[in-house]
DNA sequence: TATGAATGAGGTTTCATTCAT
DNA sequence: AATGAATGAAACCTCATTCAT
């Protein structure tokens, strides 16, 4: 019921943090001024700046949260029949999607390494995933799909990172099929890779 | 005629090179200027100019080569009693002394997005790191002291990429211990996981 | 036909103006925006301007003689059994009453020195002031219940002047109990001063 | 030996400073761009900066002790033969050296309303000039030129408002002569006024 | 080779004011 | 009469770079 301005206020907002997502991730953060950000939007400086009360808290907001591939594409492989198969499928479809705003991507973790609420931000998504990574891969064990035998926590983490490798070695250049091989094969022996000299860790 | 000034030079540079990237590591390459690194020299602003034409070159500068140091873990582990130990005892160094300079390291990849030239540079060093990995891993096997049956290209760029994904983890605030125990035990499964499922591919 | 809206107009000017009154006492009058006054007043920014045309404009609605507290006090002194001390007695409610706003009165002193329209106002509840102690004091004289023997014209501005040294004191830290001694007292002596050597002025 | 340097740099500071003060005495301190003060420089707003790392740090400056004319036409008035004399002379002329920056001391004592650290140097030249008055008026006593018998330290306050009084006076526009009288006569009025009621109070 | 004062282009941000609803 | 989102003109300030010494 309250929700009436807010509303629109809201969806202003929305449409602010998706094209200055798409201008910084084109022409970089720090090269980006805020008066690209307003000709792209077709409005004035000064109206970005009655939703965000500077190009720093936009940066912020542009990192928030959002959808949460990662964990969403391991809920979905966690439901399938064949997970892991599910798993590397979506996977795919992710990398594709992270594609064209890796540059982004690592220009916020450059400036979370400074700004402490912009790292918050971050981690949480971090853990997020790889708390959804985890959980996963305990699933995939107790269905005997895997056979993975070590730390299951440290794998999860892993795997996240790979994410975070392939956004990495798109960014230098390299082919994106070479990377996609490159990463879901070692996934795969992450998943499949047994070696009993480890005792079962609790998880 | 050549060489002798040059030579001076090139001390000259060094000196710059380095404290610039003790400078840029602590603040931050946008938010560090000139005049911080010329106070750190000891010298006048203008005077970095005389060795660097830009603050963009003097940072290319600093993300040339230097020491390889994933290549050379890998090379001196390479020739040790047990190479698979000397690897894990050596990459935790390795983690240790990307430490200070990750958030720097992720700053000079955000550039690379956007500039060719430092990509160029940053690419060498991945490519690198890679294919010494490989041959590595290549040579483990021919000794038999590993088990890993997949694509030993694609395993060497996935554990190159998890020495990025340790300082990213570091830079969101990840505990020490926890990442190093999680990416050595990546690693680790990467190295015994054996799949017969994999034909060997071609190396 | 008139006085209809009007009437409804000047009620509303006039709850805008005490309202604009307080917050530019508090925050000063370029540190006060147009959207301060407008949440104090609980309306929009839009609203004030149907009602003054200008920031400046309000901040001169402001300036507006309005209660004349000094030629007042004066007023109901000379009426009473004791002026002298009536006339101590209601200055220091005087004074009380100027506190918190003796920061804003300066400022409008300050714009007042660039705006000749404001000028013209204060000038004017200046001139009131001091047309008004000086009656006072002829009328003092008149009964004899003051001694002072010298200009009165002049020592009815200075007396004004003293409020204002008052209001600056105030502001610059200086205890209330101090500067009340202090006005009061170069009050007491100028009203008691009695110089023969300084012949009798026309008024 | 070792201002060298900082000699220039001084020398630098004092040019600003000056120019600065005659440009936010014409245009007031709000209307004053930092362009406009660049431009009567000469220089660029950037060397500003080199000096003053603020607008508001610039006018502090110019607020700045500077001289104490108020406190040195005191301290000279003391030891001239006819000391009373002497310093309605001296007051005159400083009346007329205040002239020009009246609207401008206001503007810093509605500045200093809200911002301590210009509190206290304001404060600072108001004492300083009080307690030289003080001084001033006891040593008068005692040489048996004043028959001042009131609390010394409350007219000596009353005395430096009345500084003030002229600047505001002019500021509203009263003439300079019927200003100079006016307050000239008050203080001749307070330094005579004798009034037996009051017992001397320790000063 | 070194200096460091000066530059000046440009960026971010603020806010009084307007105007369509 | 009221709104409040949008404007746009400035203003302040920063800093990489230059250049006369």
């Amino acid at each position: 019921m309250p929700k009436v301005v807010p509303q629109y206020k809201e969806q202003a907002r929305e449409r602010i943090i998706g094209v200055a997502l798409r201008v910084f991730a084109e022409k970089g953060y720090h090269e980006t001024t805020m008066e690209d950000v307003a000709d792209r939007l077709g409005v004035s400086e000064g109206t970005i700046y009655l939703y965000f009360k500077s190009k720093k808290e936009l940066f912020k907001a542009i990192s928030e949260p959002g959808e949460h591939q990662v964990a969403e594409v391991i809920s979905s492989a966690i439901e399938s029949e064949d997970p892991v198969k599910s798993f590397f499928d979506l996977a795919t479809k992710v990398y594709e999607q992270y594609e064209p705003i890796s540059g982004l991507m690592v220009e916020m973790l450059a400036e979370a390494s400074r700004d402490p609420s912009l790292r918050k931000i971050l981690r949480d998504d971090f853990d997020t995933d790889r708390e959804t990574m985890a959980k996963f891969l305990v699933e995939l064990r107790k269905r005997g799909k895997i056979g993975v035998d070590a730390d299951l926590e440290s794998i999860s983490m892993a795997i996240v990172a790979l994410f975070y490798g392939y956004a990495v070695s798109r960014l230098l250049g390299i082919g994106k099929d070479e990377a996609k091989r490159a990463y879901s094969e070692a996934m795969r022996v992450m998943f499949d890779g047994t070696s009993t000299k480890y005792p079962r860790r609790k998880l």
